[in-house]
Parts: C-alpha cells; sequence; structure tokens
DNA sequence: GTCTATAATAGGATAGAC
DNA sequence: GTCTATCCTATTATAGAC
C-alpha cells in the first residue's frame, strides 16, 4: 500500500532518520523504498542518481536544517550564555540524548566517503564556525575560540560513538554539560 | 596465487586494516579473501560462522594488542607524566596521526553494531579504566580521573570522526597536545 | 586446509506501461 | 510520477573434490 503522499522535506526527514539509523552502506534501496512510500522505480525519478543522489540530497536537506535550527539562533538577541545553553539544548533533542547518531558521521564512516567529502568538510566547518562565533561574541580571542568550537564538534562527536558502542547515554549528558560549563569560560592568562 | 602462508596474528592484523578502512559493512567476503589470500571455503573453515565471527576475532585480537601495547606499559615503571606521554604517543602511531580510523568505531557504525554490543563496551570500558587508573596514580581523586579518562576516549574518537570528514589531521594533532596537557592537571579546587 | 564450482539471495539500477 | 517486471552484478554461504 502506498502511503499517503509525502512532501518532499518529509521524505527526506524520512530518509535522514534512515540514515542515521543504517548507515548509509547498511541502509538498502528496498530499506530506502519502504521509508519513503516510494517504488524503486519513482525513487529514481526523484533521485537520478540513485542512491548517491539521495544521501547528497539529505546531506543538504541537514545543513538547512541546520541553519534554521543552530545557526540562526546564533545570530539572534540573548546573551552568548543564553545561546550557548539553546543550542546544546538543540542538539540534545536532536540526538536525543545521545541515542541517535549523526548523519555526518555515518557518512565519514561510510565505504564511499571520499565522495561525500567535500559536503561533510563544508557542514563540519559551518558547525565549528558557528560556534567560534558564539565565543568570540563573548569575548574570546578568535584563536582560543575557534580552538574551543572545534572541540565541541569533536566531543559531541565522540560522546555519539561511546553512546553507541557502550549502550550508556550518562557520556553525552555529561559531554554537553562539560561544553556547557567549558566553553566561553574566560581564556587563560597567558 | 595464493599469498605465502600467513600465520594467525598477520591474517587478524590484515583484516583489522581491511575493517579500519572500510568499515563492516563496507568489507565483502570478496575483499577479507583477498586481504587474507584465503579462498572462500578456507575463510569459513577458520570462522565457521562467517563475517561476524571474523570481526569477532579481530576485535578480541585488538583487545589483546590494547592489553600489550597501551595497558601493560601502564603499570610498569615511570611517572604518571611519562606513562601518559607514552600512552599518547603509542595512540598517535595507532591512527597515524588521524589518518586510520578506530576499529571500534568502525564496529558502532555497522548495521549490526548491537550484536558486538558487549565486546565494544566491555573494550571501551578496558580503554577507560587504564587512563582513569593513571589518572588516580597521579593523585586524581577517582571521579575526577574517571571523568577525565572517558572523555579522552571520547575526543579521541570524535577527532577520529572529524578527520575522515574533514580531511585535516590537524584536528586530531590538537586533541592530542590538549589531553597531554590536560590530563593530569590538578583538579580544581571545590 | 585449501581449492573450484555453485547455490541462493539481495543489491543497485532500468524499461516501458499507465 | 508511479507502477510492475526485469536485468545484471555482487553478496554470503555451502558442497564436495583433492
Amino acid at each position: 500500500m502506498p502511503a499517503a503522499l509525502l512532501t518532499r522535506p518529509e521524505i527526506l526527514a524520512r530518509l535522514m532518520d534512515l540514515f542515521r539509523e543504517k548507515g548509509f552502506d547498511g541502509a538498502s534501496l528496498s530499506d530506502i523504498s519502504e521509508t519513503t512510500g516510494l517504488g524503486k522505480s519513482s525513487l529514481y525519478h526523484h533521485f537520478p542518481n540513485g542512491k548517491e543522489e539521495i544521501a547528497r540530497q539529505v546531506l543538504a536537506h541537514l545543513e538547512e536544517q541546520l541553519e534554521q535550527a543552530l545557526f540562526e539562533p546564533m545570530r539572534s538577541r540573548g546573551t552568548p550564555r543564553q545561546k550557548l545553553d539553546r543550542m546544546l539544548e538543540t542538539i540534545d533533542r536532536f540526538y536525543e540524548g545521545g541515542k541517535k547518531a549523526c548523519l555526518l558521521e555515518r557518512l565519514c564512516a561510510s565505504v564511499d566517503a571520499r565522495r561525500f567529502r567535500r559536503p561533510l568538510g563544508h557542514a563540519f566547518n559551518a558547525w565549528i564556525d558557528a560556534v567560534e562565533t558564539l565565543g568570540v561574541e563573548a569575548g574570546l580571542p578568535r584563536a582560543i575560540a575557534r580552538h574551543r568550537a572545534e572541540d565541541l564538534v569533536v566531543r559531541i562527536e565522540g560522546a555519539l560513538v561511546l553512546c553507541a558502542g557502550t549502550d550508556d547515554t550518562g557520556v553525552f549528558a555529561r559531554t554537553i554539560r562539560d561544553l556547557r560549563d567549558g566553553l566561553l569560560a574566560p581564556a587563560p592568562r597567558r
């Protein structure tokens, strides 16, 4: 039974969930067909280059979401402290406290990761840039803000790996807490 | 041409390389056959349950290696500082400065990760335990040592993900440096 | 313990009707 | 735009000879 027709954003959202759950290599066209309610031929109508193009579009969709849900709020009103808290809450919700994987990481871990390297690098950098801006706004020297921003992304990704490997979401919660406490701390005197 | 016969440790080492490069889902039996020089039937002779058992044995082999190369030196002579430096050098070499992936992470990212969860959790915990012990030895309260040990593993794994995604090994180098400077720092007064 | 051969299935992708 | 039917290849796995 063909599911009620889905809008494009709904389709992309389901595909993102699928890739986050099964990874790129692990998600088959049959899975994709089932998740979206589209037959394989329909899939090739929407995504002429097959699975790789599907992943690319899902990745592009994620970047839009990041922009809306993560980066845009960083440019709105509020103290850096408030913005950081909001960002971490958004991240916590997005990963469901460490229970759901990161699409970027799942694509990094695919056999054809090299094919996605450009968009992956772009997405990671956009994220780091946004956090760096926040740090600068809070008065940190740019170099330190950059370094801490990179470290934030490193730790989120690492915590997700450990959550998956140990089945303990405590790691993620502790990591978020540490980041909340550490990111905007005054720069050490030199 | 059947390659010169390989010893069991050599076979496992090659398989580990293969899984680190292609992941569990991405490494096919053909890849495995080629890497080891063993025909498919021979593979099933050595690993009666196929691919899953291969991965399990590679994982067990890694745990042995960790014990020898990482944990055992932690119990030998030397100041905590020296031991930490040695551990980080070993890690840096093992991951080739961020260019090679982590087997644990690749298995976490496989479709059947749940099947490996027990050994994966065990391996991660052994690693964290070893670092925790080092911190305690350096005079840190156990809770803080544990927390920092967990954080070390989180950051190594996260840095490897970012290295793969951004093609920038600088992240890994910076992370190692931060860990070297931070792990044994005196506990903050409360 | 290794090989050749082959089974059985699932994979990605396409043709062409509607 | 979606469907059914199909293609070709790669996949995991096994049988049986040596």
